[in-house]
DNA sequence: GAATATTATTGCACCCAGTGCAATTTTTCA
DNA sequence: TGAAAAATTGCACTGGGTGCAATAATATTC
């Protein structure tokens, strides 16, 4: 039993201090908003120091950016699940429409959401947090197809869909009558129609 | 000669100061890099206060989002030329040909674009730099094209036609024999028909 | 189980970007 | 020329982020 490596405290506690320090943080981003809260208040609510927090994010952005890290690697996970025979596009989408079901259904993600518009800070982070989906976006794609001559349709495809779930954002909250799926599968339609002709 | 408007020496300062600081602020980040450049050395450099350089811009970044903004600027102006009857996609085709030749040939624009690609922060400016532009070029679009319902289309042509000019410069980096113009025709053409099928 | 090696936490001093404010200088205009 | 308007500046302050060296917590070895 010298070295079966079961879990040991240390991991356990740095685990629990990280998902505590997302926790927090998100939840003093919600009260007081992105810019009114300091690494103090979190630090302090976290129940470490300042200086400790730096040894589990880099900045105070990376707090939101590993929240969304997990979001978003629940559907990767789907997606991974894609048959070899299946149309890349394709199957992004239908794992998109599952995504955004989980995201609407939640009143927590809908909440931060609403927080990523409030300021022109978190706008731009948001901003990055596209970027980031494609390129993992892209990373489950080679992974399933890993094809070097199809590298860079992958990564269209992968600019492409991350695109149309932000239009379909957008397009989605400039009105009220249609479901986020359906503005979805609109977008996804009439973007490739219009690009095609 | 009581109205006529000259331009009037404090105008005229205002828009040299400005100027100056692009070039002094861009100057230093070639040389020292961008973190290794601080706002008192442009401030320095510039012949004014610390403090007056926020009267100019918001933050460091904003030299460089200025800076991008006059050189996609001309780009956006070609596009104003573009008769009705186009087809948008290929007007903005056309235009970033145009766009990425003047870029190749100037070896400041390709110093900066190297720069660029050197740090990690500068890599993120350069993300919300993209993001931008797919704004500024979608303005433009419903300029010509100011049909509410032709609305969501454009946004779409924005958004696709900026992904192209990302992946095409990066596809072109990843190689050595084909043109900068070459790549963007084949990455469009590509693009268009892998998402068609 | 005590001694020792690792690794995590912390405090402290520091750098830099960015802001508010009030004093001063420069330009405009009557 | 003199008063009004606008630009520049200094100063003090906030908050994010880093380097470093001391200390505390956990792991390892005998």
């Amino acid at each position: 039993m010298a070295k079966p490596r079961t879990e040991g405290i240390r991991e356990r506690k740095r685990r629990e201090t990280h998902n505590t320090l997302i926790e927090v943080g998100l939840e003093l981003f919600l009260e007081k908003g992105y810019e009114g809260t300091t690494l103090d208040a979190i630090a302090d609510r976290a129940g470490i120091s300042r200086r400790t927090f730096f040894s589990y994010f880099k900045s105070k952005e990376d707090i939101i950016l590993a929240w969304n890290a997990t979001v978003w690697e629940s559907a990767l996970e789907d997606l991974r699940k894609t048959p070899l025979e299946a149309e890349p596009l394709e199957a992004v989408q239908q794992v998109m429409r599952q995504h955004i079901s989980r995201y609407k259904n939640s009143a927590h993600m809908r909440a931060i959401d609403q927080l990523m518009l409030s300021s022109e800070t978190l706008k731009q982070r948001k901003q990055r947090i596209y970027f980031i989906q494609e390129k993992a976006l892209y990373a489950v794609l080679s992974e399933i197809w890993p094809q070097p001559e199809r590298q860079w349709a992958l990564r269209g495809i992968a600019m492409f869909s991350i695109g149309a779930l932000r239009l379909t954002l957008d397009r989605w909250r400039a009105q009220t009558e249609k479901s986020l799926e359906q503005v979805l599968d609109i977008t996804f339609f009439e973007l490739r129609q219009e690009l095609f002709l």
